[in-house]
DNA sequence: TTGTATGCGTTATCAG
DNA sequence: CTGATAACGCATACAA
């Protein structure tokens, strides 16, 4: 059996209580004795079991984290190593520790979420997306536990606590520049459209176009996963328009890559019959042949942000529900170019 | 508070202990009352306390995870989100919670694990990476702690029980693909020497040209860390030489997508001046332009194996020392090609 | 400033 | 088959 507190207070003469108070540095143990009870701490290389602190406590000091379905795709987007990164070092600092959820389908993580939360295992939670109508949500609404989320809750925005970008101006910027350079067939090729930031993003492509007075067309609105296929077929479908656009808004860096390799493939050379203009600005955007114009929607601080705030919710549950509105900026690369009557061979 | 095993007791009309064995499933309970008890917890919507439980138990039901320093680049790596998965599947089906490291030092990841590990935290750890004089892996064995390493253990491999692939002989292959097509210029392109699946792949490396009487050069051998810049920086200094290669192995899809594109800027050709084969055959490897011809090396495997044969031994504890190989196999694309004399620019 | 006693929610050991 | 009761290791209200 490892040592504990008692084996500590024998070698140092005090109760296992003064131990105790000495671990939390009480100000009401003199000096003398915290040094004593310190040695006798080193000696016998004693360590705190969080176990029975957190039973005694009530507090786990451990943050749930809660992933889009392992089996999903969206889990290899380098959104999320990132995102965890911005946790993790907030959590850090506060002296968290994090636990994920597993589970292949939306039934298991609401059953591990249930958990976590029933088996008070941690003090609170982080959702890393938002969905339509998600169960999580509202179950975690139900137990008035501590959480926030990543992105925007599509339902009671106000009384979730929540940090996101502003995605629709995000995507309204990004489809202006692309109307500013000319461009009037613009389409919109979007993620999953069970994603939240997937339906913001798509009004204020909508928006951009309406106030440019470009009519606005549904075949130009393509909702693949975040993923390469996606990119693929997104093309195809895209190109075989009887007018074709001369200008893309895509979601994702990764969907993007797919897009600019099929393109390639084909033989339409971006940005010179093809301008793109994407989301997200990770490494990839940099390492694409040419590389992406992307909005950079400081991935980092979003998880920063969002850990932040939840310790403090967790420390003291009067605070008001916030929303924290992560700031966005465009990152021009070589993806874009005025839009010249050039025939887009189909 | 939340609801307790005492709770239920009382509507159930037994005694807390008699609860905590209908838990249990036990069989020396009566049908009749563990109905009657279930119907309590039913109606009171009981969760039995994790950490209640854990304290009685000495056991947590949660498995540590350590992943490089998250100021490293290496978190960037698609292989992460990878073997998570395989982990995360692994650990789901035993009941397993799965908890981080956080930390962004050497020395904080350090502090970290032993908190894990003295604190109780967790039943048994997964270092997901394999240094060079890991100072973790030697606290681990001092503590004589459960855990599994993915990848090769530097030292005592004889006594650690770890999950890789035949790296060495991955490597070999590759290089064998590449003298095969008849390049006598084969480069290196590895990540930090400080990982020991970086030490293996060379020695394969090696051995390949030795074995066909190829002479081996300094020169042709280029450390950078699994990323971009790394890419760009070993491709002007293999270039600049006067002898410059004219294949490359390259440790890292990630990192071979960096060199494809500078290769690319400066205006040569892939595969036709220069043949390409790397590692890990993630998404990136198919969505590269061209395609990689990439060596899988199954990641989710790997991960799944490690938790797998960790969760056994946490079971039990006397399971012998164990070393698992996942097999791997080239993937072979469209960066390969036969060598002929065409003069690379320099 | 320090010690004593009790509780946190379970499990496990005895009895019965 | 079931019920008391004592751990598990720590924190804290209350005493001293």
């Amino acid at each position: 059996m490892a040592v504990t507190i008692k084996d500590v207070a024998k070698i140092a003469n005090v109760a296992p209580s003064t131990v105790s108070r000495v671990i939390a540095n009480s100000s009401r143990i003199s000096e003398r004795t915290k040094k004593r009870v310190r040695e006798a701490m080193e000696e016998l290389g004693y360590h705190p079991n969080f176990i029975a602190r957190s039973l005694a406590n009530q507090s786990t000091q451990v943050i749930g984290l809660v992933m889009p379905a392992s089996a999903d795709k969206t889990f290899q987007n380098p959104f999320f190593p990132e995102v965890l990164r911005g946790i993790s070092t907030a959590a850090h600092e506060k002296q968290y520790a994090l636990q994920m959820s597993t589970g292949e389908t939306e039934r298991e993580i609401l059953e591990g979420v249930m958990q976590m939360v029933q088996g008070r295992r941690v003090d609170g939670i982080i959702l890393l997306y938002s969905a339509v109508d998600d169960k999580i949500i509202k179950y975690l609404q139900k137990e008035s536990f501590p959480f926030v989320v990543i992105g925007k809750p599509y339902e009671n925005v106000e009384e979730i606590t929540h940090v996101d970008n502003d995605n629709y101006r995000a995507a309204k910027e990004a489809t202006e520049h692309l109307l500013g350079l000319g461009h009037k067939r613009v389409a919109f090729v979007g993620g999953s459209i069970q994603l939240v930031v997937t339906i913001d993003r798509l009004l204020g492509y909508e928006n951009a176009l309406r106030t440019a007075g470009v009519p606005y067309k549904d075949e130009y609105i393509i909702h693949e996963e975040f993923l390469k296929e996606g990119g693929q077929e997104a093309v195809s479908e895209l190109l075989s328009l009887s007018e074709p656009p001369t200008a893309l808004v895509v979601a994702d860096d990764l969907m993007a890559l797919g897009i600019l390799n099929t393109l390639h493939d084909i033989g339409i050379v971006v940005p010179d019959q093809m301008s793109i203009v994407s989301f997200n600005n990770v490494l990839l955007a940099e390492v694409a042949r040419p590389p992406l114009t992307s909005v950079d929607i400081n991935i980092f601080q979003l998880g920063f942000q969002a850990a932040k705030t939840l310790t403090q919710m967790i420390k003291d549950p009067t605070e008001p529900t916030k929303r924290i509105i992560i700031p966005h900026s465009m990152v021009k690369r070589h993806t874009c170019k005025e839009f010249e009557a050039v025939v887009v061979k189909s």
